[in-house]
DNA sequence: ATGAATAATGCAAGCGCTTACATTGCTGGC
DNA sequence: GCCAGCAATGTAAGCGCTTGCATTATTCAT
């Protein structure tokens, strides 16, 4: 209450400078429109004041603020932290603000994040993957904010998306294995329900199995939330078949380390006994040994690219479009031929 | 421009209900101040139009913005997240929502952020570590904008505090580590400049060495940013002289992990030929292999307890007080005892 | 039934800023 | 020296909401 009794507004700038306050916000917002002595002066007003403009004013009057805002599944690993990082680095260059919060892979949550960010008037907003509600796509017409998906590539969606095709990058490793004569086939993946990503990669290796003339439903999957614990623990459920599978397919890079890490205290050794691969490489796939061959994902180009084609909606009111970026294999030592005995 | 010409207004609420602007906004604010009757007409309003209330207006209005800010040093690892997982889980509850900013351990993007929350009215700030201008200080009082420190306790402060001894904390560890016979001890150690728990890292490490009758001026230490490929080559670098380290302490395990790897591609042996101890026992001490020997810091508890203490501070406008966290050594497999030949 | 007390609702004044439009002050061509 | 024309500045109307106070409806003891 006594808060905003003590900050400076403009209007004490004003009075301080001898201006109207008119020529203070001009000061601040279009400096070539003010006479350089006047700037002067004003902004010495400024700074004896310890003035900070307020923004919720500043929003309502100019009804743009100049932020965006982005939900993101998870903060508690790195996988959207690279990209995001580039994002907010490129819309920082274009004098934008980045709000981020986590929905903690709830589709109710990013829900009423979306409502959240959208009331505090972000320009636009930055979305993981296209499996959601229509209704919010709705919701955020209406509300004239552009939407732009990452992390998914699917043209002809809902949304503009920036992303890459999750399920020809899992095919193409799932191949790669196949090529290296493994037949037993396992998958450890998130779960696909409301995350396009994850069943993509599912399809992806069934692809590949079917391609190859396996048959796609041997493929056995877990499916279960993204932490080191439970790829352990599907890990342990999968090697227990017998004959157990000599390759496991791992829906993203924290699966694998867990799958890793209790593939070595069952005494198993990787490669040799069971292969591994993760997806998205992010930097834990070259900490854990062996290091994890796995799908490098452009993660820095998709968020800089994502910032710019956002802005560019927000700014020209464009629809957006999709573009689709390239994966690659990395092959570490996680992979390795079959040991079929 | 359009877009607020088309999202609908409390005003078109009111309308459309048959009542006045201020009974739809008790409605949504102090829906027991209404008679339900009314409510029900109002919430079907809402309903119809599909209204969102406006972030700006609100804030303009009542002073309060039900938003507390949080700067932390990065997000490019899981070090904070957790904790601000907690954090934020916490506030939830309380009715707040939570903005995150990382100022990637750049004390003037630090400042500037702060200055940005502040102006979007964060109610509060939590902030990580005690060092920083102490201007900063200044105009957040100025500003009334209350704040808490986490990730290190030091009582009488500047600002409240919640966080551990990180100077006993490593002590403890590298007594711990002395208590092995080592007695070539290297540290590989955050940039301290900027950074009380980096610098109170080191100081601890010291004073083990100094209790212990060593010479604290025999520990070589490395300062590097808390990357895994500097951990890596902060490594290779300590471990080549003659003779070389049998322990190193490392500031955290991020650069732990990297030291361990970069042991491993030198085909050293984890701890039979050298010693490494992470700090913060995240989620990465697991995973790696030989699991690190850290030291366990409560980050969910000093979450939890600074979202407790700051809304504490924001609504009744105390002064906040500090709190000290316990840390405890968790023994795994990176530390043994030392070969001293 | 009746009036006092109380609950429900309405009225209207801002919150601090931007910006269209109005006003004032200068410039220079004649 | 005068005035058209433009640059610099000022005036004031909102932006959408909350809230203190005023007004009206309801309740209940008598």
């Amino acid at each position: 209450m006594s808060k905003l009794r003590s900050a400076p507004t403009l209007d004490d700038v004003a009075r301080q400078a001898g201006v109207s306050t008119a020529t203070v916000s001009r000061c601040l917002n279009a400096p070539d429109r003010v006479v350089e002595a006047t700037r002067q002066r004003v902004m010495q007003a400024v700074e004896a004041l310890g003035y900070t403009p307020n923004f919720a004013a500043r929003v309502m009057a100019a009804k743009r603020t100049f932020t965006i805002g982005a939900i993101i599944p998870t903060m508690e690993n790195a996988i959207f932290a690279r990209g995001l990082q580039a994002f907010q680095e490129e819309l920082h260059k274009r004098g934008y603000t980045l709000l981020v919060s986590s929905s903690a892979y709830r589709p109710e949550v990013e829900e009423e994040q979306i409502r959240t960010l959208v009331a505090r008037g972000a320009d636009g907003l930055l979305l993981i993957g296209h499996d959601r509600n229509p209704q919010i796509h709705d919701y955020l017409e209406r509300q004239k904010v552009p939407a732009m998906v990452a992390w998914s590539y699917i043209p002809n969606a809902r949304a503009p998306s920036i992303g890459f095709d999750n399920r020809q990058a899992m095919q193409a490793l799932a191949d790669r294995v196949i090529g290296l004569n493994h037949t037993r086939i396992a998958m450890i993946s998130g779960v696909s329900e409301g995350n396009d990503r994850a069943r993509l990669r599912i399809e992806g290796a069934r692809d590949a199995l079917r391609k190859r003339g396996l048959n796609p439903d041997s493929l056995s999957i877990i499916e279960t939330s993204y932490e080191v614990e439970n790829g352990a623990e599907a890990f342990a459920r999968l090697i227990s078949q017998s004959p157990h599978p000599t390759a496991i397919l791992c829906g993203n890079d924290v699966l694998a380390a867990g799958a890793l890490r209790q593939a070595q205290s069952m005494g198993l050794n990787v490669p040799e006994d069971v292969s591994i691969t993760g997806f998205d490489d992010i930097e834990l796939a070259r900490i854990v040994s062996p290091a994890l061959t796995t799908v490098h994902v452009p993660h820095r180009e998709m968020g800089s690219k994502a910032a710019l084609e956002l802005v560019e909606m927000v700014e020209n009111s464009t629809p957006g479009s999709t573009i689709r970026l390239q994966t690659e294999i990395v092959e570490r030592q996680s992979l390795g031929p079959a040991n079929n005995s």
